[in-house]
DNA sequence: AACATTTGTTAGGCAAGTCTAACTTTTATA
DNA sequence: TATAAAAGTTAGACTTGCCTAACAAATGTT
């Protein structure tokens, strides 16, 4: 049985392996400022952690998951995600609002609430933010998706996920009247700063920042 | 903000106040014995709590929440029974499965949450057990119920709720066909042992023991 | 009232998880 | 390649919640 902090270093090296397709290992610094900790902490959690045998890791070395942390990881994603889901179609949170209290109820330990809970929301497969939710034998689907700021001009694209998930970003996305599913047309990208005019739905043409069109995350094929 | 610990400690005192009508206060033994911590521990959790002001207490004397502890208290017992509620309604858990998830859940810090699941649930005033759920300002229904021990031969009642929570008596009183509600007649007391015989709705004449009858709440007025 | 039993407290220690400050190793740069 | 910067580790300390063993107070019994 896994400490509530466990889980929470268990799930920063899953994110963190997520980030870099190509190498899915983890640097000391960079998960203690994923978690809102010191480097010290993380080392010593470190030690515990390969004690346990749910990473490998040796000093000053490179941080990888193990077959059984992995595993582990993504059994709090898959209830991280599906409560998420539980709270934006059942209790009418906003995507915004989803998170935080997602990040509480992921530590719950029963097998039997997660699977009841997963077939009470019809199995899903996607959460509020477009992340794919694993399943209970740990399959997670792979989506394609790319960023909007790689679409080139005169696409048609469709918003399938958002790479920021911060509250400032999804209330922007929410005023802009985005959401999962909605279709965007790039009419012009401004080599300049990188910024794009975009239509929305059918909305008028809208001009957005790179930052803004690196943060979403849209398919060429409608999902 | 409370600590998980600190919230247990708050509930078993208000529960252990429940007990005795006639005296609210609570022993530190008692205390520890239903937390299942030794008194010491109690005794340093006490001094911690009287220090936040959540209890009134002095060396070797009663303790008694205070106003504040007895609020704090009554906001877990309501999270506790609303999740109770949505594990048995919603997610088809057995009345003797809910409990322990629920400890869990309890303690999840969202006043949002807690709220928009009473509403989900339809503002249900009792749990599965037939305990009244507080409401969001911590008005709890006083429900008059005496134990079926206490009943006279001839007469006829309805099961309102368990004093006794545990798998072994919820699984019997499942095996006997009655759960919240059932209509049961006493058909004689026994004085010998204190057992009696009783009829469960249209069920044939059975005996039930003096500690089965002073373990199930009832009320005279069907609710 | 004296003694015995029950109840409750104190002292000292331990594990988990965190920190700061000092140190070491690796990596980048001149 | 020598040095500077960045990344990572260790040592020692703190807090929370728990324990055991010894002690003190309150209560019950003759
Ligand atoms: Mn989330
Ligand atoms: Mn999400
Ligand atoms: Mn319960
Ligand atoms: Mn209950």
């Amino acid at each position: 049985m896994l400490s509530y902090t466990e889980e929470n270093y268990l799930k920063a090296l899953l994110k963190l392996s997520f980030q870099n397709e190509a190498k899915p290992e983890a640097g000391t610094n960079e998960m203690a400022a994923h978690l809102g900790v010191k480097p010290a902490t993380a080392t010593d959690m470190l030690k515990k952690l390969k004690e346990k045998e749910l990473v490998n890791y040796k000093k000053y070395g490179k941080i990888l998951l193990t077959d059984s942390g992995k595993q582990q990881a993504i059994a709090i994603l898959r209830k991280h995600r599906l409560w998420e889901t539980f709270l934006y179609e059942k209790l009418d949170f906003s995507w915004d609002e989803v998170h935080e209290v997602a990040e509480q109820l992921e530590h719950i330990q029963s097998n039997k609430l997660v699977d009841k809970l997963e077939e009470f929301l019809g199995f899903p497969e996607f959460d509020p933010h477009g992340d794919p939710i694993p399943k209970a034998n740990g399959d997670m689907p792979k989506v394609e998706k790319i960023l909007l700021s790689e679409v080139k001009e005169g696409e048609v694209c469709w918003v399938v996920a958002v790479k920021d998930t911060s509250t400032v970003f999804l209330q922007y996305l929410e005023k802009l009247e985005i959401t999962i599913g909605t279709p965007i047309k790039v009419l012009e990208r401004i080599d300049f700063d990188g910024s794009m005019s975009i239509q929305i739905s059918d909305q008028e043409a809208r001009n957005v920042s790179m930052k803004f069109a690196e943060n979403l995350f849209i398919t060429l094929h409608q999902r």
